[in-house]
DNA sequence: CTACTCTCTTGAACAGTGTTCAGGAATCGT
DNA sequence: ACGATTCCTGAACACTGTTCAAGAGAGTAG
């Protein structure tokens, strides 16, 4: 009668519930507060039984970037012409980066080292591959979007965590020198999308040279 | 008698030289195993005599970038149209990231973090300022650019290392699907260039609209 | 009900990491 | 010669990712 109610239910994990709780922790804490150790103690864990579930912290994130891109919005491009299609595309990306914190830089770094989150090129590219025959311009294309929205997100997403943190970040004036506008969410998400509709336009005039 | 040509020289060392220290060591070992430990015992000194010259690893880092960018090629935009001055300031800040080990990737965290390389910006947007009125457009204009040139070389100089370790990236499908080529050096460079041209003539559009 | 196999976790350790801080040399200007 | 400034030592703190033998726990088959 002494003892009951001690240990409770002793939980066991899959690699997926590992996933999700990393994607949590990371919204949470940061990146620069996730470690294997926290990851563990959120799970009532030792860090140690998180290499069975994954190879390193490396391909764990990998896995977390995944998950960003693919929990991002859905977008319908059937009945749009390749410009709003592939534009609606980068913006679902987009916001797909903005949902979590530091998900910019997670997705850009797994990127980087080519391990994970293809799927955003993949959907930036599909519009493209439809309206243009050759297949490296297409390919360069969507990466410059690609890179161009996963920067500006970051430094968005910095300067949001900065001023969080009620710090004014000495990079003020060379970042909005010419804006003159306080740094909002709406202004900064604009200049993400004026980006890619820059690079858009570029394509279009190529378009209506070849065709 | 017994000691003589015992300490031969106590060297001491400047801001400067740490910096320059720390990027060539960049060069030879990668960001990665570039640690205050090993820079220092390069200088031949503890790890906390760094602290006295610089604050913490990151703004070493963000001065280190400094150097990556300033010591690039200087181009002369005189007697060149916006256009062309813009692309020249894009590849010569493209080619001062290639000239150093993971270039791209150390600018890029520093940039991020809005702590240094101003002057890529300042550099690809130059060219712009003279040529359209809206400031803000010449800014998003530029930070694409530079966004679009450090992941595309970010990603390139992460192939090098990959392939120079002898082993397959597995993205190889995805990066290099249509492009049926050889993922040399030459083409690697040229994904850069092409990015920037479609910008630049998305930006032309609007040029030929307004004035 | 036992025996065995897989799946998942423990506990301890290794080899590092960035960073702090009191104190101590070496150099410089006066 | 002296005091101030500049640069460095040595030790420690509080972490980090990762490895590995060993061991519970559940599921399945005999």
């Amino acid at each position: 009668m002494s003892k009951f109610a001690d240990t409770p239910k002793p939980v066991r994990y899959t690699r997926t519930d590992v996933v999700e709780t990393a994607l949590r922790l990371l919204d949470e804490l940061g990146l620069q507060d996730l470690s294997m150790r926290r990851l563990a103690q959120e799970l009532d864990i030792q860090p140690s039984a998180l290499y069975w579930h994954v190879a390193n912290k490396q391909t764990l994130l990998a896995l977390v970037s995944d998950q960003i891109i693919s929990r991002g919005p859905a977008v319908e491009t059937t009945d749009l012409d390749w410009k709003s299609a592939t534009l609606a595309q980068a913006i679902a990306v987009r916001d797909a980066l903005l949902a979590f914190r530091d998900g910019a830089e997670v997705v850009s770094s797994t990127l980087a080292l080519g391990l994970g989150a293809g799927e955003a090129l993949e959907r930036i590219k599909s519009g493209l591959t439809q309206a243009f025959e050759d297949e490296s311009l297409c390919q360069v294309a969507a990466e410059s979007i690609l890179f161009l929205v996963l920067g500006q997100v970051w430094h968005q997403q910095q300067r949001m965590q900065a001023s969080s943190l009620g710090l004014t970040s000495p990079d003020a004036e060379i970042w909005t020198e010419g804006a003159l506008q306080a740094p909002s969410a709406q202004a900064n998400i604009d200049t993400a999308e004026m980006g890619v509709r820059l690079l858009l336009d570029g394509l279009a005039v190529k378009h209506l040279s070849t065709n």
